[in-house]
DNA sequence: ACCTGAACACCGTTCAAGT
DNA sequence: ACCTGAACACCGTTCAAGT
């Protein structure tokens, strides 16, 4: 995939990342081959190497620019709203980038570009009245929650769907089982209206 | 690996299953290749493929094969205890055996050998005090929960740990956000004493 | 000095040749 | 008829030869 113009920009960290974005994006993680990469780029494989250490490095460098992107908390919502909005969007931000779960489940990463999400949420736990030292339990509680909702597409005994239960959408169900946590973990509220 | 008899037991998917098991254990997933298979059976790869139709298979055989140890809840408990107990023993159990949860988040299956479990927790639910159409929903939403905290060895900005707050096994943070969320879930208790 | 085609050591899967 | 060594089409990674 040369540019129609016949140069082709000078092979760099940035084009790597981006051009693999692209293809785990359109095509899943399974086709994000580093012959795929190389071939899309315009160049060869080896030459990858010069600017990457190896596939595992190239696989975090992408969920980092991926949490670049994650949502921020509307400030206008009252804390418990704030809370359930912020981590639906993240759901939902993370549901169209399939791969980005599987990655960080079959490596070990930690994400530079993450903690100033994880900072905030921090923040708006112990907005909404969360003690300070349950905080960071309860935002990884919160992230584990999700993972499993993003990785577990056939959780066990699925088929046996009983009677009734009108079938719900996988967005739902996520926000069902945020509210029901959170209920257990926040302070029930007094000062204003029903 | 033949028997030091010098005959070797005819080739079975149960044997096959059985050595499989045993070398995920030993040296996880990424160490269970058709090729080492074979060859701790003495046999030779191809002849794999007269019992599985691939690899895909013999995965989906593994975990179906180790949900008929998934743990049973003790009746001598009461609702809510008998729940964490039992999802706490999932989480022990599923520990020792690191490339289940690694399976099921990377492929779709659906264990047979697993109802019985799901049914069970059902019952268990209900009998708790859950409405019979929210069941389903709460049983998905703690398996999520399990198979995030089993998958997500680091969570994102983990490295940030902030002051205080006495550092936890994995363990206590998932009984943790287990019973935060039965708290949500389950009705509060009236009848007995405190 | 920098880049990269071709090779290397794997993998899952298939097939044709052996018994 | 049943089994399986050897080959095939991939993969990530390296290296020696090209500019």
């Amino acid at each position: 995939m040369v540019t129609p113009g016949g140069t082709r920009p000078k092979l760099s960290r940035e084009l790597i990342v981006t051009k693999a974005r692209a293809i785990a994006d359109a095509s899943g993680l399974d086709a994000l081959t580093l012959r795929e990469l190389a071939h899309a780029l315009g160049t060869g494989q080896a030459s990858l190497y010069r600017h990457i250490a190896d596939r595992r490095e190239l696989l975090g460098l992408l969920v980092d620019d991926v949490a670049l992107e994650f949502p921020t908390a509307d400030p206008e919502l009252p804390p418990r709203e704030r809370l359930i909005r912020v981590w639906l969007d993240l759901h939902a931000f993370l549901s169209a980038h399939e791969w980005v779960a599987k990655v960080i489940a079959e490596g070990e990463y930690v994400s530079r570009n993450a903690a100033p999400f994880a900072r905030h949420q921090l923040t708006c736990l112990t907005d909404a009245g969360v003690h300070p030292d349950e905080a960071m339990r309860a935002y990884r509680a919160l992230y584990n929650l999700l993972l499993g909702f993003l990785l577990n597409k056939h959780p066990m005994g699925h088929h046996l769907d009983p009677a009734g239960a009108a079938p719900s959408t996988e967005d739902e169900e996520f926000r069902w089982a945020v509210t029901r946590f959170l209920d257990g973990l926040l302070p029930a509220e007094h000062p204003d209206a029903p």
